[in-house]
DNA sequence: AACTTTCGTGAAATCGATTTCACATTTTTC
DNA sequence: GAAAAATGTGAAATCGATTTCACGAAAGTT
């Protein structure tokens, strides 16, 4: 009767039929199961492209409890530095055939319990997450279904998690080292938002610590924070510079608002390095845009993807060994600082 | 024995004895089926909570042949023009709680064949897809399988698909005439990489077109391609202004790769927009970022993410009027291009 | 008060694969 | 050349939900 919406999809069984074996086989020959006749798996292969099959994967996933599907959960794909990490994630997971369901919690703990319900319901077998601040819900269904996670951005591992990433406190302390070593006194950050955030707030503290072990007050040193959009970094670089004693070198807590802040620096006249130094965070191709070239602290987005990728298709044995894994941050410097001017 | 890996995953039926009520009605509590009395809804829900339970998607997906799960294929993430898309469309999505499976295809049309293959077998109901160069193997899996699929940053739809985008040759012929207004008469073209791209061929095509029907001879018309990099930018101008007589002004297929080519100018000392006009397509984040501001043309890329998302979700008597979409492209014009020096 | 309808529920079939087990054959071993 | 082991294949059970169908009870109709 139904014409157009004739064989439509072909099923194991008429695979089977069309190759005169039994659907036992055609799962085995399609399974790479090695004791196949050599003739018979060859009319099955040929009886499956005849009739374009395509296996049903969720019954292949029912029978199986294979989905070959991971999860990540992220706070968003409109910055660079995690698109560029998925996207190195995903490349390495479809080598090995997995696909990658991708959901964007943007920055909300509860929105990520949420998606993190939903992946497990359509049976990932693994999940990446960013950061190590998450409701206890969310790992502990994880944890109860045995679902392995990964924390990316983040070198701080749970007892039975694992993370891929590096050291926010040590990212901030570098960057106000490298300032200090400028010679500035006047040190201002501006951090993302920190709610929710754990590795905005890292930074700022790690930043904030190494300031302060030098001997600068803590209340004499501003933080404002900021979302990652450059007029944000614009809004909270006049901010601090309204300030009667305005800083001579800022933190930025990503390029993103270290662009803003430099882009505000020529509307008011001011003069990067010469009047105030910039120090961006991530090295994202942007970094290389802004005039003067942005100095900034390198985040291996490519590599933590890559990495993540890896644990996340290794087995649960090979996993013990990596488990935990801190990259190393680098110090670009470029033009955006300078020694502070006498 | 197995202590540990106990209560591991409560089952639908667990949920029912726990209930006192048959499975059946579990499902339409979990399936929000009107006709379920209140105490019975209620001691299910209890019985569900209580035991954490969480539905088996592949189990429902076989029985119900609803997945659930769209699939995007997009070239790469690394590139802002399509991250921003898909978040806007993964956006979408969640709100109807489905979700996407992305993979990357590296502007590769064979390697998209075979990622659309796995999509399929995952059970995808929809599926995006960029531009309209595809193989027909993969379009004729698709139609033979009744899964609609939406065509992105473009409007030429086919007959049975959909396009929600924009016209390329139009966005060309529109940088052409914008920059023929400003009175250039040596103008040149930093294209994309034009293989298994229709985009930013007909981008190009388009720009040619318009300057030829201007009195332009096609061979005076400098074309050269560079990937979406900013050294790739930077390249393609040196390329161009090796020239005995250097084009006084350039069309750009990405805002990246007009970030490359006004880079190379500062490192000449070439000034932007007095030695040359610099015209960009994106409208990226970054446009504002470069000395001076880029002129460019906008492309919707998060509305776009938007619609296509509602176009997937739609039913199929829905998407009959939704099937051909073309947005407007705006011209932003800013500081990198200015009327030509006499 | 008898007769339909409607409503809420459960038993059993089903979705499309994989997997276990059993059973011929064939090959190896002594 | 008989016994043991390996090999290739099929029948049937199974994964965990949804859906169809049937059925008794409650409500509505005349």
């Amino acid at each position: 009767m139904n014409t157009e919406t004739d064989r439509l999809d072909a099923k194991l069984v008429d695979v089977a039929k069309r190759a005169g074996c039994s659907p036992a086989t055609v799962s085995r020959v399609l399974n790479n199961n090695p004791k196949v006749g050599l003739g018979v798996r060859e009319r099955v292969l040929k009886a499956a492209t005849d009739l374009g099959y395509v296996p049903n994967g969720s019954a292949r996933a029912l029978r199986s409890t294979r989905t070959r599907l991971v999860g990540a959960i992220i706070p968003t794909l409109d910055h660079a530095i995690y698109a560029t990490m998925v996207n190195s994630l995903q490349t390495r997971l479809s080598e090995r055939d997995v696909s990658i369901i991708i959901s964007t919690s943007f920055y909300d703990v509860d929105m990520e319990l949420e998606q993190a319900r939903l992946l497990v319901e359509r049976g990932v077998e693994a999940i990446a997450l960013v950061g190590s601040t998450h409701r206890p819900e969310t790992l502990a269904m994880l944890e109860q279904r045995n679902i392995p996670y990964v924390y990316t951005y983040t070198s701080d591992a749970t007892a039975v998690g694992a993370a891929i990433g590096f050291d926010n406190v040590k990212a901030g302390r570098m960057a106000a080292r490298y300032l200090l070593d400028l010679g500035h006194k006047r040190i201002a950050m501006i951090a993302g938002i920190t709610r929710d955030n754990d590795r905005a707030a890292s930074r700022r503290n790690g930043f904030l610590e190494e300031l302060v072990k030098s001997g600068l007050g803590k209340t004499d040193i501003p933080v404002v924070e900021s979302a990652y959009k450059i007029e944000g970094g614009r809004a909270g670089m006049q901010a601090l510079m309204a300030a009667e004693q305005p800083p001579s070198a800022i933190f930025c807590g990503s390029d993103i608002i270290a662009a803003g802040a430099i882009k505000y620096c020529h509307d008011k006249g001011l003069s990067v390095p010469r009047d105030v130094s910039i120090l961006g965070f991530d090295n994202l191709e942007i970094a290389e845009l802004t005039t003067p070239d942005l100095t900034t602290v390198e985040v291996p987005a490519r590599e933590m993807g890559t990495i993540a990728g890896d644990y996340l298709l290794a087995t649960p044995a090979q996993r013990e060994h990596m488990r935990q894994r801190e990259l190393p941050l680098r110090l670009v410097v470029r033009a955006s600082t300078a020694p502070i001017a006498r």
